[in-house]
RNA sequence: GGGGGAAUUCCCGAGCGGCCAAAGGGGGCAGACUGUAAAUCUGUUGUCACUGACUUCGGUGGUCCGAAUCCACCUUCCCCCA
């Protein structure tokens, strides 16, 4: 399935084959939460701006419209109208996010919706059912995704939990996908290292979930609190235990330069919020760093958002145009914004695919990663 | 012509004797955002030598220890009656 094209030092080159399609790897994945890109971005946009892997959210999907609602019409890929991979987050991180509604047993999770407050309940097995409903491409383990810090303690018990759950996943996933209906029986399943900061912990976890020969791994739990450092340390740690014939995964995560020194370390999939929100709040990735497009000086700057980008967006569009759409609150800016700036992120991983395809990532990396730090001088 | 009401910091608007440089919106300016409860949230928005001082609430002149708040006149606007 994940086939290695060419690697240096730990940065890799690969092709992940799914049955909706090759991943080139690495890859961001855009994030549709709720079978949607918010900033009415549609799917069709999706093939203008290089999208290869989209993600969306089986809490969210749970809730509304319902997994059972998206089964009937045909699954995820047919409601959405998108054939190309998608990959299910598992409800783990709203264990997280939703920290305040919610409840945690060995069995599983009680969330309060934060639609109506209805109580709800979530486990390993509950969540491998929703995603098998979604029929998604590749699904994830249901975790509990720790806030840094943490105590040790909790840390150890809740990555023990993790592990146990993730058997529990994929006895069902196996189960599922291989009924006569299912949506997908060719459903993919990653499995989730947990451990917080703590190192033990993190390799611990990582040697027994690699024992179960999932279909790939993540790295959960990081960036939710410690530092980029602190974090870079973590994937360094935990690599060595990851299988080499499977994709690795760093959930949620994240800025340019972090993906580019996840990249480095060894890492194949990412995601993150950060291109679309902050796209929706007018901030813009662009190859001479990251600006914010609402400041005064853009009032009459007549050049598109990012002179060095070629989306459908910087060859029709200028400055002044679009920073005037957000202080109108025209939804067309929003829009535009997360088209250029998705496009920004799927053009990164194409540009790093290019670098370690030529040998030359160490180089590539350690520029880009200054460059796309800073803020843009004008 | 007669009677009544109103003028507040960029805008709307509260305040009706000291706790007022003046609530709350809006707008402006800036910041944040990392497996999306986020078209959201936060800060700031008279001046300066900024834990203090100075100037400001249509204008002028008063009352008072003290006035955006009370009084007189003036200016402008609104409403009602003729």
């Amino acid at each position: 399935m994940y086939k290695l094209i060419k690697q240096e030092g730990n940065a890799r080159l690969g092709e992940f084959e799914t049955v909706h399609g090759i991943i080139h790897t690495p890859v961001f994945m855009n994030v549709g939460t709720s079978a949607a890109i918010k900033g009415a971005v549609s799917t069709g946009d999706l093939m203008n701006i290089k999208c290869q892997v989209e993600l969306s959210n089986t809490y969210h999907l749970h809730i509304r419209p319902g997994d059972d609602v998206i089964r009937e019409m045909g699954g995820l890929h047919e409601f959405f109208n998108w054939r190309k991979p998608i990959l299910t987050d598992s409800g783990g991180f709203q264990v997280f996010s939703l920290a305040t509604l919610r409840k945690i047993t060995e069995e599983g999770v009680f969330f309060n919706s934060h639609m109506d407050g209805k109580k709800i309940f979530m486990g390993p097995k509950e969540s491998m059912r929703i995603q098998a409903n979604l029929g998604s491409t590749i699904a994830m383990a249901f975790d509990e995704c720790v806030e840094n810090p943490a105590e040790y303690k909790y840390a150890k018990n809740s990555s023990d939990r993790t592990v146990r759950w993730l058997k529990i996943c994929k006895e069902e996933m196996n189960r599922l996908k291989t009924e006569p209906n299912a949506i997908n029986p060719h459903q993919l399943l990653f499995g989730i290292n947990q451990g917080s900061t703590y190192r033990d912990l993190r390799i611990d976890n990582m040697k027994r979930i690699a024992e179960l020969a999932l279909d790939g791994y993540a790295i959960g739990g990081l960036a939710v609190g410690e530092t980029a450092d602190v974090m870079y340390d973590i994937i360094e740690t935990v690599e060595p235990f990851m299988p080499k014939d499977k994709p690795r995964y760093l959930m949620g995560v994240g800025t340019p330069a972090n993906i580019l020194e996840a990249v480095y370390r060894g890492v194949d999939f990412f995601d993150c919020v950060m291109p679309s929100r902050n796209a929706r709040h007018g901030n813009l990735f662009t190859w001479n760093g990251h600006m914010n497009l609402n400041n005064n000086k853009y009032e009459r700057d007549k050049r598109p958002l990012d002179p060095e980008c070629d989306c459908p967006v910087c060859r029709r569009y200028t400055r002044a145009y679009i920073r005037h759409l957000f202080k109108a609150r025209e939804l067309l800016g929003m829009r535009l914004c997360v088209l250029h700036n998705l496009y920004f992120y799927n053009t990164l991983m194409e540009k790093i695919r290019d670098a370690i395809l030529q040998g030359k990532y160490e180089s590539f990396y350690r520029e880009m990663t200054v460059k796309l730090s800073k803020r843009v001088d004008d």
